[in-house]
DNA sequence: TGCCAGTTATATCCATGAGATATGAATAAA
DNA sequence: TTTATTCATATCTCATGGATATAACTGGCA
């Protein structure tokens, strides 16, 4: 027997062995026979090529060389046992680091709470969270430089996994002093010859897409007068009687004086916010965190 | 299978098939079939309890507990290498640590030019030199402040073995005014009327009779005037006239202008330098110095 | 001196399981 | 669709780890 025919085995019986000076011991410890442990012993002796235990039939004693395969052996031991109990934290996905995109609007839901709960139950877990747009969120899935996304009426991509974790309605804002601003709904229709302030189309063709469907409902395309990139400028706009806007429901958390929200009866058409991720290889850190995610937004 | 039955075997094969990405050449290397490879590494997830490797018919990848215990097995695996190349070396008696004792006069002889050999051939031994009596080294010997002596006419002990490195003719020593100073050899009763220095006989029981023998070969009983501790005090003596002495030839090698030495004729009784050592559990390092000794003595 | 007790080594047998061979299943490429 | 590649499954064989019984050795004791 070469080196290569010497395992754990072998080290654990020689510990045994060298810890209790006394094979029949060392046996009952191991729960094996005697006769076999001193075989076992003995190969190693064999591997090794030199004797590590001097056992005459009243004593048994290590040699130089036994003492100092004990204090290695205990330590390969050691660390075989601490090498699992690593491997098995990551395999159940309690260390590790996993970077979180999400959309702006995702922080106007229960996702921060959903968060903070992750951290309270996976604290060895470093979360990385990066603010994108949806089709620059999709790029960073793709290449990797985000683990898992929020994304908003993502556009359908081969290689990437996308569900719906909310629906919402769509939502008119208008200025404080809009003829509308005190309805408590209204149809799409009615703001046919408003000026629009919309989100910037760039953030993804499926969202901008669906705004669209929605005026093509009530039978008009709007007239846009301005673009912008975040919904709190549009808001800001909108309260200046710039022109309306149409917005997920959510949006209505961060509406301030100068505008209010007025719920579009009859749409059927919703925003979706949604949970995005390469659809290969879910490590159990990601599988734990989606868990996670679908659990909160169910409610 | 729980962790104890987690062998080395599982980690070589893990690693081979970690590193190749592919169980096939993985299995080339490791010399054995594809399917076992297979069945061990499935084992290995089992007792791990989650998947270290991720593979569709095309590719093989490792998940992040994979990964880890990838980094983790390579070490285990280099480590009990060394451990065993370390455990070797210390088996070879090429590693460690070696008390020498010995006697004055052992320096007298070929000893320091042994232990100058004994170095170069062994460097990584750390070789620890102390000066003793016959009788302190016996002690020495026996409680384990020494582990190998070089003694003279050591009084038998059970428990210590002595074994005869170099039987010396006595010679006589006296002062370079003596009428005998020019002698080339003289027998030993022609000292009988002369006033003795002698070695002090609490070195040993066996030391002090050879010299009281040799005497009584002579027919009378040594008139000894003076005891002392160091062959180079009593010849200082002896230059001095303060009387005669009789020592093992080696001696001859520290007289001095003052003193002459004479051969002793048919005199049949010799100094032993002796090498002494615990006759239980001779080290591999121990066998290597005793090997050199008995080698750098024998011519 | 010889017997006894305690301990390890040896002999023999059995059963587990590591590994081989043959084949199936899955998937990407042609 | 076919083919090539690769991993998994099924089955068999044989090596070997472990059990039992016993021998051999050694120190203590009568």
């Amino acid at each position: 027997m070469d080196i290569t025919g010497i395992e754990l085995r072998h080290l654990r019986y020689f510990v045994a062995v060298a810890e209790e000076l006394h094979f029949g011991r060392a046996a009952q410890r191991l729960h094996i026979a005697q006769p076999p442990l001193s075989q076992q012993i003995r190969k190693l002796e064999e591997a090794i090529g030199h004797p590590l235990l001097l056992r005459n039939s009243r004593q048994v004693r290590l040699t130089g060389a036994g003492e100092e395969l004990l204090k290695r052996a205990q330590q390969t031991l050691r660390k075989v046992a601490e090498d699992i109990q690593s491997t098995r934290r990551i395999g159940r996905g309690e260390v590790g680091t996993l970077t979180v995109g999400f959309i702006a609007s995702a922080m106007l839901t229960v996702l921060p709470s959903m968060l903070s709960e992750y951290r309270r139950r996976f604290p060895e877990v470093e979360l990385r969270l990066r603010e994108f747009y949806t089709s620059g969120l999709l790029d960073a899935l793709r290449n990797g430089t985000a683990d898992i996304g929020f994304t908003r009426d993502a556009d359908q991509e081969k290689s990437l996994h996308t569900e719906v974790l909310l629906p919402e309605p769509y939502i008119a804002v208008v200025s404080a002093q809009h003829p509308l601003a005190d309805k408590a709904s209204i149809r799409i229709d009615d703001l046919r010859s408003e000026p629009f302030v919309l989100f910037s189309p760039g953030v993804g063709q499926n969202a901008w897409e669906k705004v669209m469907r929605l005026c093509q409902q009530g039978g008009f395309r709007p007239r846009i007068v301005q673009e912008a990139p975040h919904w709190l400028t549009i808001l800001r706009l909108v309260g200046t009687g710039m022109g309306v806007t149409i917005a997920p429901k959510c949006v209505e958390k961060i509406a301030h004086q100068e505008v209010r929200c007025v719920r579009l009866r009859g749409a059927n058409i919703f925003s979706h916010l949604e949970l995005a991720y390469r659809e290969q290889s879910l490590t159990e850190l990601e599988e734990n965190f989606l868990t996670l995610a679908r659990e909160t937004f169910r409610q």
